[in-house]
RNA sequence: GUACCGAUGCCUGAGUGGUCUAAAGGGGUGGAUUGCAAAUCCAUUGUUCGUCAGUUCGAAUCUGACUCGGUACUCCA
């Protein structure tokens, strides 16, 4: 019955104990919006959907909020070059990665604010650290002395005296330590800012996420989650800020953590900064999002998961083996038991182990090929809600099947073309002309359509 | 320098002391089915888990060394 965690604090899977059984609380890092998502920066966001989905059928009441970072310096500088408002740009790729997301089958978060909605609670927080002596300011800029906090560290498993101060970035030299960061630093005329008791300027990256979950969720909430490279600097700085903010230093800011590994591409990090990513957009021109859903929940969250064509490729023909198994299937919405419904949340319970429940869903596929009648209709209401738990199989399965890349322009046979080719080849085959009924299927294939004759018809599939 | 992660069969990828003669899918091969296909079903393929030592009655799983690759200490999911 338990749901095990793993938690970046303990470095182990941990048993989930909520604060509040009735009320769970989780936050996930959301995107900094002045482009395009990759596929990297998806992964954590169908990761965790499945995490809310989990969490939202053994718990009443899940407060998911995921932020929306519309003020930074690289949102600033695309703006700039566009001419255009930081507010304007990112609005405009926040839309997107809704799009995006939504193309992934994500579920929306109940909350999702935005920084420059929350400018007076960071002001509020830096207040409270300053009060505290837990900030100073020096040269407009206000920074978190570091040396204050003796739990600095715990998150990412460092001591400051390990780490090479300004290995690979200067380190500027109002910083009373190397390890000091940014709370808040003043804005030129030309960059956006706001007014605060230290002069007209804007937050640091890690504010945001602290004073948010602070003023949104409470000060100490259940989970949070995000990608693996967030662990340092910027959790670990929103845990020192987060709890040396409160009266009683000592209070939690958040029970778990849950981090996910990168997206590779042939065994290197995907990143913007290297150059070496592909966008869910373009992915999306080519393939079904639940393809690349598929694909990101195929490798266990923590473990790296290489992308390529052939994962792609190997995700699809998975999914056409299961949406195979569901075609014909009597519509329904009734829920319904079944123990390999049980097997996948079992599975899913143990840390998320989404590999060992695709596996349920194929086993599925194979005992639904294998019956008929009731039993049929039966198994398939139960893989389509072993499939609903892992954000899957929603679907219509012709849908699927007849799913065309690029449906915008008109290239390719449209559905009348392909059914008016079969009526003539079915004439054909009542005539016994195998040769025309075969070069028809020939030409089909050739366009990438696949015929399946059987005894109640013929059917089709954009292959 | 410090901290950390990974290395599994043709491919993707589970498994962290015995039930592993390694899940599941993809791919290959043979068979059933089909006018022929496709889909489906059945069978089959891979004694093998980076290397070398060690612990143990027993290791893919634990320990040590090594090799290779990656990550963090910059922005990053």
């Amino acid at each position: 019955m338990t749901i095990k965690l793993h938690n970046t604090l303990t470095q182990q899977k941990d048993v989930f104990v909520p604060i509040n059984p009735d009320h769970i609380t989780m936050y996930v890092c959301g995107p900094t919006v002045y482009n395009f998502v990759h596929i990297g920066n998806a992964r954590p966001v169908v990761i965790f959907d499945v995490l809310y989905r989990l969490l939202s059928r053994h718990f009443p009441k899940v407060t998911y909020a995921r932020n929306i970072t519309d003020v930074d310096d690289k949102i600033n500088k695309a703006a700039a070059e566009n001419n255009e408002s930081i507010k304007q740009l990112s609005s405009r790729f926040a839309d997107a990665f809704h799009e995006d997301m939504a193309q992934l089958h994500t579920l929306t978060p109940d909350l999702e604010p935005r920084a420059t909605d929350n400018i007076d609670a960071m002001i509020e927080t830096i207040q409270a650290l300053i009060e505290k002596g837990h900030a100073y300011e020096a040269e407009e800029h206000v920074l978190f002395q570091v040396s204050t906090d003796p739990n600095y560290g715990q998150l990412s498993n460092r001591n400051l005296d390990d780490m090479i101060a300004g290995k690979r970035v200067e380190v500027e030299p109002y910083k009373r330590a190397p390890g000091d960061f940014v709370l808040w630093k003043p804005s030129t005329d030309d960059l956006p800012g706001w007014d605060s008791p230290w002069g007209r300027g804007r937050p640091g990256w890690h504010i945001e996420c602290s004073a948010m979950i602070n003023k949104h969720l409470g000060k100490t909430i259940d989970i949070h989650c995000g990608g693996q490279d967030l662990i340092f600097p910027h959790h670990e700085n929103e845990i020192a800020q987060g709890t040396c903010c409160h009266d009683q230093g000592s209070e939690k800011f958040v029970n778990y953590w849950m981090h996910n590994g990168y997206i590779t591409m042939d065994g290197e990090k995907m990143a913007k900064s290297v150059g070496n990513f592909f966008t869910v957009r373009e992915l999306l021109e080519k393939f079904p999002g639940e393809v690349l859903r598929f694909a990101l929940l195929t490798a266990h969250y923590r473990s790296p998961l290489d992308w390529s064509e052939d994962t792609l490729i190997q995700a699809k023909a998975s999914l056409d083996r299961l949406y195979g198994a569901l075609r014909n299937a009597p519509p329904s919405t009734t829920d319904i038991s079944h123990p390999k419904i049980d097997q996948v949340e079992v599975h899913l319970k143990d840390d998320l182990a989404t590999p060992q429940a695709l596996s349920v869903l194929h086993a599925l596929a194979g005992d639904i090929n294998k019956s008929d009648g009731e039993e049929k209709a039966q198994l398939q209401l139960a893989l389509r809600q072993a499939g609903d738990h892992l954000g899957l199989l929603s679907s219509n399965s012709d849908d699927w099947f007849k799913w065309q890349a690029d449906s915008s322009n008109n290239e390719g046979l449209s559905d009348g073309d392909i059914d008016a080719l079969i009526e003539e080849r079915l004439q054909a085959r009542t005539d016994k002309n195998f040769a025309r009924s075969d070069e028809i299927r020939d030409e089909l294939k050739e366009q990438g359509i696949i015929l399946e004759d059987s005894k109640d018809g013929t059917r089709w599939t954009r292959g």
